[in-house]
DNA sequence: TCAGGTACTTACCTTTTTGTATGTGAAGAG
DNA sequence: CTCTTCACATACAAAAAGGTAAGTACCTGA
């Protein structure tokens, strides 16, 4: 994130979800809320900064709640906020599309 | 574009369109063909490296079509192929969450 | 006492992405 | 005869993103 003006909205919007990890963790989190090493474990691959540096900016953008439960161990819960859930319901076409042509995607020639 | 295999359509999605420029690109490309140097007025900010460097990739990934007509001075138009119309209408919904929450999304404070 | 789980934080480094500046070659306008 | 347009190409530099590894502080169960 690092613009101030867009164009439209989807430059706005792929502002706010761009990146590696933050439809991933916004995914994982649709379902229900998830405590910090859940999502670790449910978001395969990434590590421990990435995950917190990405749930500190979705915070931010006010797309996540971070819930703390002051106990021992500590708790920390993750949850969607209506924002998050409304820009989630947005991607979901963008998912279907990826895993319509999911096989052709994966067919492209890289390098 | 880099990996090979996604956990979800999501995932592979965003690796076809991911970056500063291509749904950028996408939009511009949804309404008419256009040439190259059409192209560079219309996605404001681009330079020319990204411009050719983005439709490339584009290109390969069957998103855009490029058309040469031997004249002289050169010719050479872009237009979306069906694959790029398909995955246009699936930004559509992000692109409107954008649009709608853009104050949101301009007030949030960066860095 | 020692490993393991809780949720982070920090420093450092590598990779990826993006930007800037320049060059190419033919042709038409002035 | 120089300037501009057309559609690029290429070298280099800067910035952003991502990854690795270690440390923090507390408590629990073996």
């Amino acid at each position: 994130m690092k613009k101030r003006t867009y164009n439209c909205g989807l430059d706005a919007a792929v502002d706010v979800v761009g990146g590696k990890w933050k439809a991933l963790i916004l995914w994982a989190l649709h379902h229900e809320p998830l405590r910090f090493g859940e999502l670790r474990r449910s978001v395969s691959g990434i590590s421990e900064k990435m995950l917190i540096q990405q749930l500190r900016e979705m915070e931010t953008s006010g797309l996540v709640h971070r819930e703390v439960y002051h106990q021992v161990p500590p708790k920390v819960e993750y949850s969607l906020t209506d924002f998050g859930r409304s820009l989630n319901t947005a991607l979901i076409p963008l998912g279907e599309w990826g895993e319509e042509h999911m096989a052709t995607i994966e067919a492209i020639p890289r390098d």
